[in-house]
DNA sequence: CTTCAGATCCGTCAGGTCGA
DNA sequence: TCGACCTGACGGATCTGAAG
């Protein structure tokens, strides 16, 4: 197996087995996923939402657990569940709402690495096919394209160039295509970096969460045995 | 210093979700 | 219904640390 087989076959690993500890939820089997239990117990807290995430797969799954004998949902409608995908952002703005000190996922954030907001759109007449920034200039088949515009404004240079009602000639036609994709790829990329940002911060988040969590069991438990030890007066 | 394996990052594609 | 957006998955590139 090569390289990259191993690690995907390893990623593919690690989410089969996130499906399989929600179903097992479901069962009624124990598990220790934290994050899950974590989303989980967001979800219950503050409730609402029409989109199920996976959080609220596992409300769900810990619902049922609790009912016990409230039987199961079926394997097609979790299916259904587990199908729809959650969105970081609101996970996270939910969490942050439920807990004070936990930060919210700004719509739009300004560079944490202090990269400039505007890049202008320039020649840059190297080699290099990609920078920090994400800027490409070309390289053999690679399009020059740039740039990065306020993310809700138009790319410069890619849209406005011709409207489609002024082509005629099939190159104009395919240049408009070529333009279109471009500008397809160029979003994508970018919604790309916002989704890995707002996942980690997702991450972030709810490690913070298990360590406050496991402090206060941690305060819980002794407390506990100081209870046990005043009330239990000993025998000898 | 070189090699190797695992981790991480990035761009792209595919498909789901949502609002107009 | 459609377009925009979001995110999982994939493949490639690069980084990093350990072992020889």
């Amino acid at each position: 197996m090569s390289k990259c087989g191993r690690k995907k076959y390893i990623k593919t690993n690690l989410r089969q087995m996130t499906m399989e500890t929600i179903e097992s939820q479901q069962d009624g089997s124990v598990t220790d996923s934290v994050a899950e239990r974590e989303s989980a117990d967001m979800q219950t807290q503050t409730g609402q939402n029409s989109i199920p995430t996976l959080a609220q797969v596992a409300t769900i799954a810990e619902t049922d657990e609790s009912a016990d004998s409230e039987g199961v949902i079926d394997s097609h409608k979790r299916r259904e569940i587990l199908s729809r995908r959650p969105s970081y952002r609101k996970i996270l703005n939910e969490l942050s709402s439920d807990v004070p000190g936990v930060p919210k996922i700004e719509e739009e954030k300004s560079e944490e690495e202090g990269t400039p907001p505007n890049i202008a759109t320039m020649a840059v007449p190297t080699s290099i096919y990609q920078t920090s920034t994400g800027q490409y200039t070309a390289t053999g088949d690679m399009p020059t394209y740039q740039i990065r515009a306020p993310t809700t404004a138009l790319p410069q240079g890619v849209v406005m160039a011709a409207s489609p009602g002024s082509l005629h000639s099939p190159q104009q036609l395919a240049e408009e295509a070529t333009r279109k994709r471009e500008l397809r790829l160029m979003k994508n990329r970018e919604a790309a970096k916002e989704c890995r940002r707002r996942k980690k911060e997702y991450v972030k988040c709810l490690e913070s969460r298990v360590a406050v969590l496991e402090v206060q069991n941690k305060k819980l438990i002794e407390e506990l045995e100081t209870l046990k030890d005043i009330c239990s007066p000993k025998t000898d």
